[in-house]
DNA sequence: ACTCGACCTGAAAT
DNA sequence: AATTTCAGGTCGA
C-alpha cells in the first residue's frame, strides 16, 4: 500500500499535466484528472493539487523512484538558463514552464516510438491503448481499470497476424523485430546506455545494433524520453515547421530556404545537420528545448482543431 | 550519395 | 456519401 503525497514546493515549478501531454509518453491513461500507469511495473495512480503530487497504489512504490521517474531534481534554471538563446525560446520556456523530460522504460520507449512513425497523437494513443489491452499487465486503482505496455517477451512471443489486430499496419514487423531482437540481446540496452549520445544513435539506426522501423527521429525519441540522453534532439514536422522561426538568427540563408521551400521531409544528411545546429546552439540540454519548441509548435500550428 | 514512391490504417477534409 | 489526404517516418529501389 502507498500514498505519497510530494510537496513540489522543494522542486522547481512543476506541471504534470504538460509531462503526460506533451507527446513524450504514451503508456498513461487519464480520467478525471488523475493519471493511472505503471511505474517500474507498479500501479499508480497521480494526479496534482497545486504544490502537491499525490500517488497512490495497491503495492509498494518509493518517493525517490517518482523523483526520478519525473526528473524532479533536473536543475532546470541551469537548462532553461542555457537555452534560453533568444527571446522567442525566452517566451515559450515561461510558456510551458514545469515540464520535464520523464525517465522511462527505454524498452517501454522503443514499443512506443516504433508506434509513432507516420501517424498522429490520436491514432498513437489508440494503437498503444490496444497493445497494452492485448498484451500488457492488467490493473484496478478504485474502479479504473488499466493496462501497463506490454512487455518484451509478450510481444516476441506474439504473431504478426496478431499484432496486425491492435491496428498496427506495417509498424507490426518492425515492432516484433524489435521485441525478438532484444529479447535475445540481453545487452542491448546496457550497450546503448553505455554510449555516448551519437554512438547510441548511430548504433539504433545504422550497422548490426539497428532496429528495423527505427530510424533518426525515432531513434532520438528513444534517446531522449529513455534513455535521458538530453543532447537528442528529435526533428519531426512539427520542430521542422517551427525550427526556422525559433532558430532564425542562427542559420544562413541557404538553410533557412531549403527548410521552408522544399517539402517538409528530411533525409539522413539534413536532419544530422540541423540537429547539429540545434545542439550547438542549445548545448548539452538540445532535448529540452526541442520539448519546449515541440510543445510551443503544437498550439501555434494545430492540433486544436476543434478535438 | 541522393531522390522518390510505397507503405497499414483510420480519422478528417474535400 | 464517396473519395482523397494526411499523420511525431522509414525503407528499398
Amino acid at each position: 500500500m502507498t500514498l505519497i503525497t510530494i510537496n513540489l514546493n522543494k522542486y522547481y515549478i512543476f506541471n504534470l499535466e504538460y509531462c503526460m501531454s506533451s507527446g513524450q509518453v504514451f503508456g498513461w491513461t487519464k480520467v478525471d484528472k488523475r493519471w493511472y500507469g505503471f511505474l517500474n511495473s507498479v500501479p499508480i495512480r497521480i494526479s496534482q493539487e497545486e504544490n502537491k503530487l499525490i500517488i497512490n497504489s495497491n503495492k509498494e512504490m518509493l518517493e525517490e523512484d517518482i523523483i526520478h521517474f519525473f526528473s524532479l531534481n533536473d536543475d532546470m534554471e541551469e537548462i532553461n538558463g542555457k537555452i534560453e538563446v533568444n527571446d522567442v525560446m525566452k517566451k515559450i520556456i515561461k510558456l510551458y514552464s514545469g515540464i520535464r523530460i520523464l525517465r522511462q522504460n527505454p524498452i517501454d520507449t522503443i514499443i512506443e516510438f516504433i508506434c509513432t512513425q507516420n501517424k498522429n497523437i490520436p491514432a498513437i494513443k489508440k494503437i498503444i491503448t490496444k497493445l497494452s489491452e492485448k498484451y500488457g499487465e492488467e490493473a484496478k486503482i478504485g474502479k479504473i481499470k488499466f493496462f501497463s505496455l506490454p512487455n518484451i517477451e509478450k510481444l516476441a512471443d506474439s504473431s504478426l497476424k496478431e499484432l496486425l489486430e491492435t491496428g498496427l499496419g506495417y509498424r507490426a514487423k518492425y515492432l516484433l523485430c524489435a521485441a525478438k531482437k532484444i529479447l535475445e540481446d540481453k545487452t542491448y540496452i546496457d550497450r546503448i546506455r553505455n554510449m555516448n549520445y551519437s554512438d547510441a544513435l548511430h548504433a539504433m539506426t545504422s550497422g548490426d545494433m539497428k532496429l528495423n522501423g527505427v530510424g533518426l527521429k525515432v531513434a532520438d525519441c528513444i534517446l531522449l524520453y529513455g534513455f535521458h540522453k538530453l543532447e537528442a534532439f528529435p526533428i519531426d514536422v512539427w520542430v521542422l515547421r517551427a525550427y526556422p522561426i525559433v532558430l532564425k538568427e542562427f542559420i544562413d540563408k541557404n538553410v533557412h530556404d531549403e527548410i521552408c521551400f522544399r517539402k517538409l521531409k528530411l533525409d539522413r544528411r539534413k536532419y544530422l545537420f540541423m540537429g547539429n545546429i540545434a545542439r550547438k546552439v542549445f548545448g548539452e540540454y538540445a532535448g529540452y528545448a526541442q520539448l519546449y519548441i515541440y510543445m510551443a509548435s503544437r498550439s501555434l500550428f494545430g492540433y486544436s482543431k476543434k478535438v
